[in-house]
DNA sequence: CTTGCCCCCTGCACGC
DNA sequence: TGCGTGCAGGGGGCAA
C-alpha cells in the first residue's frame, strides 16, 4: 500500500477536485473487498451529497459529505483513487464508481486488485473518533514524540521495527519506512523495543518526520501499484536508502545491506551502521 | 496483555 | 513456451 505519504498526496490531490462537488449515481463491481462494500449504505448516504471536507487519518481516506456521513477508504497494498473520465472504459479491477453530479464526464473509481482495500460508510449517528478509536497518534503531530514511545514501549520486547509498524501505537508507518526511519536512525531493526534508549527515541521520532515529510513532498514513493488522484504514475520518488537494496553497499557507510524476514515481512538492515 | 503465525487476493518475476 | 514457486507497500483473527 500506500503508507502514509501515498495516502497524503492521494488526499491532497483528491481535496481541490472533491470538495463542493456531488455524487450521483454509484456503481460496485459486486466483489467483497477486505470487508464488504456496502451497496445499500452507499446509495443511501453518498448518492446526491456534497463533499464538505477530504482528509486522512492514518491510511484512510476520509470523505465527509454534507448530510454528516463519510466515506472511509482504505487502499490496501494495491488500491487506487482516481477521477476518471467516465467514458473510461471499467478497468479489470474498478469495484466503486462514483459519478460527479455537476460534472458527469467525470468519476471517481477505487480500484483494487488484491481487494485487500475496504470502503466503509460513516452514518451520522456513527462518531468517527469511536471508529478509529484503536488508532495510534498520527506521527506528523505533537502527540508522536519520544517520552510517548518510550512509555508506549517500554514493557514490549518485539522488534522495534514490528512495534513501529503498529497501528495502535503509532498510525501510516508500514513495511517500507519502517525500515528507512530505522536507517536514517541508525538503529537495527531487530533491535527490542524496551532497549531502544531516549536518545535513540528521540532521534526515531526525527527521522520519522523527515523521511514521512520528504516522502510527500516527492509525491508519494512508487513501486508498482500506486497512482496518484490524477490517475498518473507516481513518478517522483523518493530515493529509498536500504529498502529493496540487499546485497548492495550502504550509501552512509559502504557496508552491506542485507535482507531478512521480520513478522513475515521483508526487511532491510545496514550490517555497518545500524546497531 | 503480548507476540508470532496465517490468511485474505491477484499478478509478476524467476527458474527449470 | 509453459508451469510451479515465491514474493509484493496491509491488517485482522487466532492461539500460545
Amino acid at each position: 500500500m500506500p503508507e502514509l505519504p501515498e495516502v497524503e498526496v492521494v488526499c491532497r490531490g483528491l481535496r481541490p477536485l472533491l470538495m463542493g462537488r456531488s455524487f450521483s449515481q454509484i456503481r460496485t463491481s459486486g466483489h467483497s473487498l477486505r470487508l464488504p462494500i456496502p451497496e445499500d449504505a452507499l446509495k443511501r448516504w453518498a448518492a446526491d451529497a456534497m463533499v464538505v471536507e477530504v482528509r486522512r487519518r492514518g491510511k484512510y481516506l476520509v470523505v465527509v459529505l454534507d448530510n454528516q456521513a463519510s466515506l472511509v477508504f482504505h487502499l490496501g497494498m494495491t488500491g487506487r483513487l482516481g477521477l476518471f473520465p467516465a467514458a473510461t472504459p471499467l478497468a479489470a479491477h474498478d469495484h466503486l464508481c462514483l459519478v460527479l453530479t455537476d460534472n458527469e464526464r467525470m468519476e471517481l473509481r477505487f480500484n483494487d486488485t488484491r481487494r485487500f482495500g475496504s470502503i466503509q460508510v460513516l452514518t451520522p449517528d456513527q462518531d468517527e473518533a469511536l471508529h478509529f478509536a484503536a488508532l495510534g497518534p498520527e506521527p506528523l503531530q505533537g502527540e508522536f514524540s519520544a517520552d510517548y514511545l518510550a512509555d508506549k514501549g517500554g514493557r514490549r520486547s518485539q522488534p522495534v521495527k514490528n512495534f513501529l509498524m503498529d497501528s495502535r501505537v503509532v498510525v501510516g508507518i508500514g513495511n517500507i519506512y519502517a525500515s528507512e526511519i530505522l536507517h536514517e536512525a541508525r538503529i537495527s531493526p531487530l533491535r527490542p523495543t524496551n532497549q531502544v534508549s531516549a536518545l535513540e527515541w528521540k532521534s526515531i521520532v526525527t527521522q520519522t518526520r523527515s523521511v514521512l515529510t520528504r516522502a510527500i513532498a516527492a509525491g508519494g514513493s512508487t513501486i508498482a501499484d500506486f497512482v496518484n488522484a490524477g490517475g498518473k504514475p507516481g513518478y517522483f520518488q523518493l530515493e529509498l536508502k536500504v529498502y529493496g537494496r540487499h546485497g548492495k553497499p550502504c550509501l552512509r557507510c559502504g557496508a552491506m545491506i542485507v535482507k531478512e524476514t521480520l513478522a513475515g515481512r521483508s526487511t532491510y538492515r545496514c550490517e555497518g551502521c545500524q546497531r
